[in-house]
DNA sequence: GCCAATTTTTAGGCGTATCTAAAAATTATT
DNA sequence: AATAATTTTTAGATACGCCTAAAAATTGGC
């Protein structure tokens, strides 16, 4: 059994090692956790002992296959409970992330199989991101970020780099959804801020809105 | 903010207030919560300063007005819990008390809130107990365990003073549960037992069972 | 009311998770 | 290759929640 404190520490090494497949620095775990890097040296040489990470001094660390598995089940059980929280308890995208993550960490396997019952089997969260099944399995999504776009490409929006309620009550205001279809009709060099055009609609976005976007790419565009 | 302890604390003080009226003792405690006085006498004190208990040395403690509150709340997020898990989750009533024991601890009003309204406000938990409303007040329900029946009394099942596994899933063999009407139609001086009735069943209890039910009696009984 | 039994508190210590400050190792720069 | 900058680890502290053992207070029997 791990505390929660060790299970956010996994979550934090498998979300980042989703992005650079190199060893995971002290450093960068330090930031994601918003914690200082010696208090992760600790942590990182407990969770070694317990064989759910290979470290290293000096080298960073990476996930065992079992650490992943413990990782991958968190991750299931925070946006199944995102789900939930969304579809049958009135939250909005842009509140359950605090929750969920209290949620992820309640330990029953037969709670979470059967709130996965219960939603259905969803595939995504509300933002989005895959959920693992009971194995740690799941299928990423293809998908770019906004930003990287050429113009006259489209794409339908399919989820979002950055959870904050900031961005995502932003994104209500600009009535931008999961599942709209997106054009780039103008992009503008000088500030990377691109020109949309959504179901008729045309407004322009900043650089910072289109490297939080994900967008899937249509076929021939 | 209150630690997950600090509320284990405080609910367990609540329900010992529920019982005896004068002060809780450090001894009583330390069973329910399966530690040692020592460390109760920490515990207590650091609540104390916390303004959520009185407490006098050598002299118990009791709940202040607004440590009740607290503690009412987090009773009513384990009952809501409970319900959640049986009527939604397809738990049993003997599965449910030890993942309410984790779900109580999620801090969130709005979460709690709309629980309750997803299951309908429900006014008692699977075990018959009441569920407390947002401002921590619920009503008791008139109710005696079953061994104080007198021979030819009959009532109705409202609940149990002993939610174990072993117990539930014994009423579950037995057939007995929740609302049913029981008839004492034998008592045994010797070791207290009882033949009750049940819709034209017939059959006998131990004297631990009978102190283990409780009943509404029904008037005219 | 006194002594013994019981209860409660205190003293001192341990493991977890955190921090700051200092030392050590690695990486980058000239 | 030497030095400077950065990263990482270690050393030493603190708060929490728990323990055992010992001391202090209360309670109960006579
Ligand atoms: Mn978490
Ligand atoms: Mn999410
Ligand atoms: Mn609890
Ligand atoms: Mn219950």
């Amino acid at each position: 059994m791990y505390t929660q404190t060790e299970e956010n520490y996994l979550k934090a090494i498998f979300h980042l090692s989703e992005i650079s497949s190199t060893g995971i620095s002290t450093n960068a775990i330090a930031k994601k956790m918003a914690t200082k890097p010696s208090s992760v040296t600790d942590m990182v040489q407990k969770l070694s002992e317990k064989k759910v990470i290979h470290y290293k001094k000096y080298q960073g660390v990476l996930l065992t296959s079992y650490g992943r598995k413990i990782a991958a089940s968190i991750v299931r059980k925070h946006r199944l409970w995102e789900v939930f929280l969304v579809e049958k308890l009135n939250f909005s995208w842009d509140e359950v992330h605090e929750v969920a993550e209290q949620l992820e960490h309640i330990k029953s396997p037969k709670l979470t199989n059967e709130l996965d019952t219960f939603l259905g089997f969803p595939k995504q969260d509300p933002h989005g991101d895959p959920i693992p099944d009971k194995e740690g399995n799941y299928d990423l999504l293809e998908k770019k970020l906004l930003a990287t776009l050429g113009l006259g490409q489209s794409g339908i929006c399919v989820g979002v780099n950055d959870s904050s309620s900031d961005f995502l009550q932003f994104l209500d205001k600009q009535k931008i959804a999961l599942g709209y279809e997106i054009k780039v009709v103008g992009k503008e060099p000088f500030d990377g801020s691109m020109q949309l055009q959504i179901s008729n609609r045309e407004f322009s976005i900043s650089n910072k809105i289109a490297n939080n976007l994900y967008i899937k790419i249509l076929p021939g565009s």
